[in-house]
Formats: C-alpha cells, sequence, structure tokens
DNA sequence: GTTGTTTCATTGTC
DNA sequence: CGACAATGAAACAA
C-alpha cells in the first residue's frame, strides 16, 4: 500500500572524494567542481577572519548564519590531526568552564537575593538553562566551530568514542547543528538543486519504532508526533530532514550517528556518543506502532572505522560489573595497590607475559622529606578556622585568590599556579568541598599492555573533563640529591617543572567576552609561585600515574596541590581530566618535549 | 518517586 | 524581514 521511494532517474556521476575539502556536487549537469584550498583554514576558528565576516552584516544579524556549503574533510596529517583535536578541546574547554562559571555565579546571586530578601522567601530568581546559556554567550562571542561550512562525514577533532553531556556541544562543535530535532540536513532553500541533505542523526531511542542493532539501524523519520501526547497521531510526510534522508541515500552521502543514552551520575541526565560514519541504504513508507505512517531509514555503518563508542562503554560496563565474565583471560593483578586505593587498581596485559608493574612498591602519596612540614614560622601552614563546612570567607579560598579551587561536585574551576586545600590544620569537617584531591582515587583505574605505548592506563569509568584522577607519586629527592643520584649516569627521575603549564588552559575564559552577561564580573587574577626544584625517584616506589604514556595532545594535565603543610616549594603533583574521557581509552600527559624526560638533565642551572 | 506542563534556542519555512 | 512551527531536555508544579 506505501510505495517504495524510487530514487531520481538523474544519477550523478564524478563525485569522488578528492582528499582535502571537496565540494559535493549533487546534480551532473555541474561537473566543474574545484575543491577550494583555503576551506581547510576555515574550519578552524579564526578570530580575525569570524569578525570580519561580522563587520560584513553588523544590522543584519546579531550572528552569522549557518553555511550552505557542504564539504569533506579527509586524508589530515598527523599535525593537522592534532592541530584540529587541540581546536576542539579548547572549544569545550570553554563550553565547560563557562557553563561552571556561569552556574558559581548563579550561586552567588542566590546568596544575595536571599540575604536582601530576609523576611520575604518566595523571592526566587528565575530557572536557568546552563548548557544552553553558554551555548548562547559562545555564539556571540563567536566560538562556535565549523559554522562556516557544513561538513559531510568526520568532523575533524572528533574521534569515535568521544562522549558529551549536552546536546548543545554537539551544537556548538559542528557535530549536529540543530538543538533538538533528530535530524540535521541542509535545507532545500539552500542546496544547489533545491534537494535537502542530511548529514547528521541522533539515535535517542525517542521513536517507538526505531530499532537499533548497532552496526545496522532502523531510523524513525520525524514528524506526525502530537505536541504533548508525542504519539503519531497523522502520517509524517517525506520533506525536511525525512526527505533529507532520502535524498543522501541516493547521493551516497554518508550520514553521522551520535547515540544518546540515559545516564546516571553524570553532570547531566543524559550521555551522547559519536558513533562514527553510516550509510542510508534503505528507506520506505509503514505502519507504525500507532497505526499511522511512518518513514524508515537503514542505516549501515561505514567499513574500516574504530569500534563503536557506544559498544566500548557497554563492554566497560560489563568488565565493572564481571571482571572475569566480560574478559576471562589477561589478569595478572586485580588490584596492584594492595588495598592502599580506595578502588582497586587492575594490571592487565593480554600481550605478552610482563608482569613488571607488580615487582614496584605501591605509593599511593607522595612522600616528602621531614623538613617539609616543618613550620616556616610565617604562619604559611595555618589552617583555616571556619565549622563544618568553609564559606567564602574561609582562610583557604582566600590563599586561592578569594575563590576555591572546585566547584561542589569537586570539579576544578580553573587552573591555577598551585591551589591550597583545606588541610590536617583546618578546623572545617572532612565533608568540606575544598578537600577533593586528599580524598584520593575514584575511579576504577587497569594498567595495560599495549603495543605502541608498552605500558598504559585507562580507566573503567567515564571521566567527567576537570575531575580529578589521582597522584603522580614518588620519593622526593632534593636538588642536590637529584644531582647525586644522577651522578652515576642513569637518569630515571621526573621532574615536575617539565610537564609545563597546561593547567592554563584549564577553566581560561580570556576568550569570552562576559561583561554583558555581568557588567562586575572581574576576571581572576594569578599570583606566581617559584618554579617547582625537586625531583622525583620513582624506580622503587611509584603508582598507576607512573604508567601514562606521554602525547603532545593529552588528555591528563598537572595541577599543583598543597594541603598537608604550607611549603609552597614542594607541592603535590595532581593529575586531572582535560577533556571528557570514555571508558577504556588511554589517558595521556604531556611530559614536555617528546622524550626529554627520560634524559639526564642538571635541575640546578 | 511519578507525571504532566512549560520553557529554553535554533533552524527552516512560509 | 518577521512570524511561527518543530524539535529534545530539564526545571518545575501537581
Amino acid at each position: 500500500m506505501f510505495p517504495k521511494l524510487e530514487p531520481l532517474d538523474e544519477k550523478p556521476e564524478n563525485c569522488q572524494t578528492p582528499n582535502i575539502v571537496p565540494t559535493i556536487c549533487l546534480s551532473d549537469d555541474d561537473d566543474d567542481e574545484v575543491a577550494n584550498p583555503d576551506a581547510l583554514a576555515l574550519v578552524l576558528v579564526n578570530p580575525d577572519e569570524t569578525q570580519v565576516a561580522n563587520l560584513e552584516y553588523p544590522l543584519k544579524r546579531k550572528y552569522q548564519a549557518r553555511s550552505g556549503e557542504l564539504v569533506r574533510v579527509s586524508n589530515l596529517d598527523v599535525e593537522d590531526e592534532i592541530a584540529f583535536r587541540e581546536t576542539v578541546r579548547k572549544t569545550r574547554m570553554i563550553y565547560d568552564s563557562l557553563r561552571i562559571c556561569l552556574m558559581l555565579e548563579d550561586e552567588k546571586r542566590r546568596v544575595n537575593v536571599a540575604s536582601a530578601n530576609v523576611g520575604s522567601p518566595s523571592m526566587r530568581l528565575p530557572k536557568v538553562r546552563n548548557d544552553l546559556r553558554v551555548a548562547t554567550i559562545m555564539r556571540d562571542n563567536d566560538l562556535w566551530l565549523n559554522r562556516d561550512k557544513r561538513i559531510v562525514g568526520p568532523i575533524p577533532g572528533v574521534n569515535i568514542g568521544d562522549v558529551f553531556f549536552f546536546r548543545m556541544e554537539l551544537c556548538v562543535l559542528g557535530i549536529h547543528g540543530v538543538p533538538q530535532a533528530g535530524i540535521d540536513f541542509l535545507p532545500a532553500s539552500m542546496s544547489p538543486n533545491k534537494e535537502p541533505i542530511a548529514t547528521s542523526v541522533i539515535v535517542s531511542g525517542g521513536y517507538e519504532d526505531d530499532e537499533d542493532s548497532g552496526d545496522v539501524i532502523v531510523y524513525t523519520g520525524h514528524g506526525g508526533q502530537d505536541k504533548n501526547s508525542k504519539l503519531h497521531v497523522v502520517d509524517q510526510k517525506l520533506e525536511g530532514g525525512n526527505l533529507g534522508m532520502e535524498r543522501s541515500m541516493h547521493y551516497g552521502i554518508e550520514v553521522r550517528v551520535i547515540r544518546g543514552f540515559k545516564y546516571r551520575g553524570g553532570v547531566s541526565e543524559k550521555l551522547y556518543v559519536y558513533d562514527g560514519i553510516y550509510k542510508v541504504t534503505d528507506a520506505w513508507l509503514e505502519d507504525g506502532k500507532s497505526g499511522f505512517g511512518v518513514y524508515k531509514f537503514k542505516l549501515v555503518r561505514m567499513e574500516g572505522q574504530p569500534e563503536m563508542g557506544s559498544a566500548m562503554l557497554k563492554f566497560a560496563e560489563n568488565i565493572r560489573e564481571n571482571p572475569m565474565a566480560a574478559r576471562p583471560v589477561g589478569y595478572v593483578s586485580l588490584d596492584i595497590s594492595m588495598n592502599k586505593e580506595h578502588v582497586p587498581v587492575f594490571l592487565f596485559n593480554d600481550i605478552d607475559d610482563n608482569n613488571e608493574p607488580v615487582h614496584y612498591e605501591y605509593l599511593a602519596r607522595t612522600a616528602f622529606p621531614p623538613f617539609v612540614y616543618q613550620p616556616s614560622g610565617n604562619g604559611d601552614s595555618v589552617g583555616c578556622f571556619c565549622v563544618d563546612v568553609c564559606g567564602l570567607d574561609c582562610a583557604c579560598a582566600k590563599k586561592n585568590g578569594g575563590e576555591f579551587g572546585y566547584d561542589k561536585k569537586g570539579i576544578l574551576v580553573r587552573g591555577k599556579p598551585l591551589i591550597y586545600e583545606c588541610g590536617p590544620h583546618c578546623s572545617c569537617s572532612s565533608e568540606c568541598c575544598n578537600r577533593v584531591t586528599q580524598k584520593g582515587v575514584k575511579n576504577r583505574f587497569e594498567v595495560f599492555r599495549s603495543l605502541e605505548t608498552g605500558w598504559g592506563v585507562r580507566s573503567l569509568d567515564l571521566i567527567q573533563a576537570g575531575s580529578f584522577l589521582c597522584e603522580y607519586t614518588g620519593v622526593v629527592l632534593t636538588k642536590d640529591q637529584a644531582q647525586v643520584f644522577t651522578m652515576n649516569g642513569e637518569d630515571t627521575l621526573v621532574y615536575p617543572y617539565r610537564f609545563g603549564e597546561r593547567w592554563a588552559e584549564w577553566g581560561d575564559l580570556s576568550q569570552v567576552d562576559l561583561s554583558r552577561v555581568y557588567p562586575d564580573y572581574v576576571p581572576p587574577s594569578y599570583f606566581s609561585i617559584p618554579p617547582v626544584e625537586f625531583a622525583m625517584d620513582v624506580s622503587r616506589m611509584r603508582n598507576v600515574a607512573c604508567y601514562m604514556s606521554h602525547s603532545p595532545c593529552p588528555n591528563v594535565f598537572v595541577q599543583l596541590v598543597l594541603f598537608d603543610h604550607g611549603n609552597v616549594a614542594f607541592p603535590r603533583l595532581m593529575l586531572f581530566a582535560m577533556e571528557d574521557i570514555p571508558p577504556l581509552r588511554e589517558l595521556s600527559l604531556d611530559y614536555g618535549a617528546a622524550g626529554e624526560w627520560t634524559e639526564p638533565l642538571s635541575i640546578c642551572n
């Protein structure tokens, strides 16, 4: 009764994919398409260019409209990959930092309103959706990516398995440009041949007629639903995104697939995972479960892509529930920390018979020499006198420049040269939120053997950006001790100063103009500390951090923290997540220039 | 805790 | 160019 959709009679030809950024031809009368060599650069955010673009239309619209130009980005070299990845991550860091910033500012205002309205408790602030507000502010500051091109296929800098807590992030990055609809498509009005083209879909299981078996999805078109009941009340029509899907099938245009899940314990109730590109292989109209006509699209995952992120999430969940059943072989140890961490640290090797990490004594906390703990006499080791939970007048907050290092959920607000936590000298309770890193490891880590990097570390839990991971521990050596240690040639010491200043990237909102949102907003000012001059010996005692691999584009960074003594020359090296890290993805640190950290180097110069 | 209602931001169409 | 419908998620009220 329902006709199968027939493809248009004219078949496009010469639609091969050139290397860099081809324009996609949608009709056969247009055979002189030329790749624009400058188009690649346009994908990256370039403040100068976007400002120029805005000046052209300063009165017509507040922000640059989304482009109608379809492009593919392929065959990037390694340097381009890293550059795109950095851009994506920077954008995501701004999103997260701004969201936390708005949250903290709102809290301040709430306190102010409450104190100004003593006796009239009915006074309330309007409700806010910070996930949406952040996107608006970033859009007004030209910080959205990929608005000047519509990318077909993978988004440079976005990897399969990347996870997102907010749907709006997908808009900001250009992965899926519409904030609500499941199908994102180039509209007919902007299309060269006046046909809509679908570029991405979100599979959230919100449609009763969806079927999802991983590599093959039967996706239900949109429309026909009642506004309130969400039930199908009329037949769907072949228009908009539905027609776009059919046209993408016709032209063989790949479609990005993002899966959405309900997720507990995260910063949001939902989790989105980028699962790679699919091809639409079939489209038809049928009676849905409601009895009304629904369009169906068969999506088949393209070959040669890394394993699906959603499959990895599921696999990690299975390992957490029953490690042995999920992976029968490969466990060398079920806890190399020997109960020294609150959660066990697995040692996993299914490649060779190397079991080296079990031979080192596990050191959950760095051991400093006794003199570090002696009071200096200038009062810097005196704690705060807060009762129960610290407020903004806390002495430790003042040391941090008038704010706490973490939000209420323990997420690092912004990187600093040094963060002071409340410690044993403070009178506040152990529930004080300024005691994040001293509480130790919370994630289930696994040291694993890989062919590429030797030993590596990954987590079985999803790690939210800005979360504390673990300390980088070892036996501390002073400058003099380190020199003696390295005299006999081999230098296996770790030099903290070489980790660099990745912390400065976390929470950096200098690109955002907040004066319009908060006229009285004062950007934080940093204080500086002298360079860290001690070295760390990890040749006998170490912890999980020691096995993290080096990367020029790391997902973990070092933040210096003090809590059990006041000696700024001997801070603890605390590791935080630079981005949302999906389970089973390798953790990496920037140890400084590649390879350099293992070479002997005098630190007294 | 559950359910229904409203609201948020953006795009595309009329 | 302006109005408006469509859309998912979360805050909120019941």
